[in-house]
DNA sequence: AAATAAATTTAGATAAGGCTAAAAATAAAT
DNA sequence: ATTTATTTTTAGCCTTATCTAAATTTATTT
C-alpha cells in the first residue's frame, strides 16, 4: 500500500515519461510537485527500495513496470472521478481537478469499479485524456495541436493540453467544447494568433491558446 | 481546515458525547479510537488551543458549540457516503464503512451537497443512523432496544447498534432487514434470548443480538 | 486518613515527509 | 583542460502524529 504522498510522486514521474525518452532528473519532479530537489531524492530512494523504479545516483529515475501499472492506476482513478463529477455531480470541467486529486487516493477497488459502471466505462476524461484501463494501458488517438493546422484544415475539438481553470473558463467563454469543429481561417506570421471559425463564428485567438488545444483532424 | 487525524477525534469526542453528559475522559477517547491515552492528551491539547472543545487537566474535554457542529458535518459527510455507496454503487450495508470512513475526510462542500441532491436528500443512512443537516442538527426518532421489548408487543426494525460487518452479516443471514416488522414470541429468563417473529417465521436470538437492534413500538 | 489503585500527563523517541544550507558530482564554458 | 555553473545529494532540523516509560494527580479501599 502506497501513501498519498507516494502516490504523487508516481503520478508525477508517469507524466514526465510520456513526454521524454530518457531517465526523469531530480529536478523535474521537484518543479512538477513544487517541491524541494532534497525532498525528491529522499522519496526517490524510498519508491526505488519498493521496486517502484530504478534509481541511480545523479542519473534520474525510470519507472519500472510496477510502477508504470502502479501510477497509472492512479491516474484512472482520478480521470474516472472528473467523469463522474462532471457527468453525474454537475461539475464543470473547471472544476474537477482539486476534488479528483483528492478521490484518486481512496482505497476501494470496488468503489471505482462500480463507480466504471456507473459512467458506462467512459475512455476519456472531461479534459479529452484518455482514461487507463484496469492494465493500466492507454488508448491514446490520433491528435494534433490547434497550432500545427494549417490555414482551410478542419478539425474536431478533443483535448485540452493545460487544465487550469483560467484557461478552460476562457474556452467556455469563447464557446470553444470538446466535440465542436473548428476551422482555421487565417494564421499571422507575425505572432502566430489564428483565425478559426467555430459555432459559425470566426474568432482570433493568440498562439499560446492555439498550443494548448488538441484537434483530431478532419 | 482539519487533518484526517483532527477529524477523527472530534468525531469519537462527538459520539461519545451522545452517550454522557459529563466531560469525556482520555482513556475513553484512546479506547474509542485505538490509541494510546498520552496521544490523545496531545490531541486534545491541541484542539483546545483550536477552540473546538474545553479540556481541563484531569477533567476530559467537552466540545464546544464549533467543535460539535465540525464532528456533526464528518459525520453528515459519512453517513451521506454510505448512502451513496448502497443506493448508487452496489455495496451491501456490510461493506460501506471503511471506504466511508476514508470519504469522509474529502474537502469540497459542493461535492458533499451534489451527493446529497442526487440522492434526494436522504434523512438516514443505511444502518438507520439519522444524517445531520448541514447545521449539524439531528433528528432522531423514537427507537427501542428490541431486548427492551416485552412478551406480545411489536415493531419496526430502524436500526443497529453496533455496524460490524459480522453482526450485519448475521442480520442479513437471518432475514432481518431495517423496515421489517418483528414481534416478540417469548422471552427466556436464564439467559434473556428472545423468540421473535419475522418473515412470518418465529427465530430465537441472544440477548447480545437484542441488544443491538433497534426497533420503533408500534 | 493513609495507602493503594487507576487514570492522566509529561518526557523522550520514532517515523514520515518536508525544508535549508553545505558538500559533492555532473555539465557547460572559457 | 580548467574553471564556472548547475544539478543532485547529504546532513541536520522541523512538524505531525504516534508510542513507551516514568511521574503525577485523582479515585478507591482499607
Amino acid at each position: 500500500m502506497f501513501s498519498s504522498s507516494e502516490e504523487n510522486y508516481l503520478k508525477a514521474i508517469y507524466h514526465l515519461s510520456l513526454a521524454s525518452t530518457k531517465g526523469i532528473s531530480t529536478n523535474a519532479i521537484a518543479n512538477k510537485l513544487a517541491t524541494k530537489a532534497s525532498s525528491v531524492t529522499d522519496m526517490i530512494k524510498k519508491l526505488a527500495d519498493k521496486n517502484m523504479l530504478v534509481y541511480k545516483k545523479y542519473q534520474g529515475v525510470t519507472l519500472t513496470e510496477k510502477g508504470k501499472k502502479t501510477a497509472a492506476n492512479i491516474i484512472r482513478k482520478h480521470r474516472l472521478w472528473e467523469v463522474f463529477l462532471v457527468e453525474k455531480l454537475n461539475f464543470s470541467w473547471d472544476e474537477v481537478h482539486d476534488v479528483a486529486e483528492q478521490l484518486e487516493h481512496i482505497k476501494s477497488p470496488k468503489l471505482i469499479n462500480e463507480i466504471d459502471a456507473l459512467l458506462g466505462f467512459p475512455k476519456y476524461d472531461p479534459h479529452g485524456d484518455p482514461i487507463p484501463d484496469k492494465n493500466g494501458a492507454l488508448h491514446q488517438i490520433e491528435k494534433s495541436l490547434l497550432a500545427s493546422l494549417k490555414i482551410k484544415e478542419k478539425g474536431i475539438c478533443v483535448g485540452v493540453n493545460d487544465s487550469s481553470a483560467t484557461f478552460l473558463q476562457f474556452l467556455d467563454k469563447q464557446g470553444i467544447a470538446l466535440g465542436k469543429e473548428v476551422e482555421v481561417v487565417d494564421k499571422e506570421d507575425f505572432d502566430n494568433s489564428m483565425t478559426i471559425k467555430i459555432n459559425k463564428k470566426a474568432i482570433t485567438i493568440s498562439n499560446k491558446i492555439a498550443n494548448n488545444l488538441y484537434i483530431q483532424k478532419l
